[in-house]
DNA sequence: TAAATAAGTTAGATTAATCTAACATCAAAA
DNA sequence: TTTTGATGTTAGATTAATCTAACTTATTTA
């Protein structure tokens, strides 16, 4: 059984792991994306690599075992599935999912993530776009670019979001930006990489910080 | 902002109260209650009444404030609407519901539990049969009895049982006894207060202690 | 390659929740 | 009223998760 507190260090190093295309990470990294400091990750380490759930060496880089990540892919699914029942049957909006999905998440009863899976229907999506685990752990990476890297002049579909914060996800709204979304990339500035993206037959410019966090399918 | 422990203990005290139809609850019961060390509860109620949501004197009864008595009823009723919940549209079992309430009672979320209820079509008893305390926080208390003060010859209706566990659930269902089931009571034996019911045409014999944990309405 | 900087660890504290063992108080019965 | 059993508290430890401050190791760069 594995604490609250463990299971966020699991799908931290797994979310690390998979937004950077990388096995191993560091303690700083770790750290700063738990918001605790990094002497705190040392000690929990020791603990992790106790439970077999990491292989690290002293001053060396983290990496998930097999039961880690597998661990990991099931505190994902749990968090996705929840999501998407926050936003499909108790109408949340999907900038509220997450603060609470955070909670739910932690909830252990696996009869209870496979009913909530089959009342959801199998989604296989969460509200962001990101894949939603199955049962098995099985998790379907897309192949998505982002949306600073599409070409000038050609067209792509919004696929999912990489910010997963209100702040962030309230912009997108406002611009009316959602899920699958087509976009047409008209101009890219040199000098601070500002795009000019055209939706819905409205034009827009959105800072190189904004289109590196929407994930896209190009045609 | 209450710890989770904190919030069971609350709700402890509230649960002992109704029962026990009192308003004072001693030390050595809460800790049976909890399931921890008198010196435990000695403790913690230094804690509960520095945050002011009981009241108490060393040596003396523990009583909940306004303020810790409303926490708890938000507590049961976060509780009794997951349980509905698991219930209604998880297909969960009413012997299976309370266990992974207790888990999700301690969710924090306004919106969540609010959402929640009205996807339920706002219920006004959990598969118990126990009241659900509505949004502003009253509680609607039944006057029942338990089955085993039914006089012999009379008839009366299963309102709710007081045990949830899952071993006791489990047998009131092979018998056949649901919410709202009629019962007749036939006979009762002086020795061991042995009851002979009736409910759907079948007759039964049932224990005192059965008796007890079934709250019935009478005619 | 040596110095400077970044990354990571250890030691010692702290807080919350729990325990055991010993002690204190209360209430009931002799 | 005194004893005794039940009830409740305190002191001192323990565990998990965190911190700060000091230290160590690794890496980069001049």
């Amino acid at each position: 059984m594995l604490s609250y507190t463990e299971e966020n260090y699991l799908k931290a190093l797994l979310k690390i792991s998979l937004e950077n295309e990388i096995s191993e990470v560091g303690t700083n990294e770790l750290a700063a994306n738990l918001e605790v400091k990094p002497a705190t990750v040392s000690d929990m380490l020791k603990k992790l690599k106790e439970k077999e759930l990491v292989t690290y060496k002293k001053y060396g880089k983290i990496k998930l075992t097999k039961t880690g990540r597998n661990s990991a892919i099931n505190v994902m699914r749990k968090h996705r599935l929840w999501e998407t029942f926050l936003f499909e049957k108790l109408e949340f909006t999907w900038d509220e999912v997450h603060e609470v999905a955070e909670q739910l998440e932690h909830i252990q009863s696996a009869k209870l993530i496979d009913k909530l899976d089959s009342f959801l229907n199998f989604p296989k999506f969460d509200p962001h776009g990101d894949p939603i685990p199955t049962a098995k752990g099985e998790l379907n990476v897309l192949t998505t670019t982002t949306l600073a890297n599409v070409l000038i002049g050609t067209h792509c579909k919004v696929a999912a979001v990489k910010d997963n914060s209100s702040a962030f996800l309230k912009y997108v709204d406002k611009i009316g930006l959602q899920i699958d979304s087509r976009i047409k990339v008209l101009a890219k500035e040199d000098y601070d990489n500002l795009l000019q993206i055209e939706v819905n037959k409205t034009k827009f410019a959105v800072s190189q910080k904004f289109a590196e966090n929407i994930l896209v399918l190009t045609d």
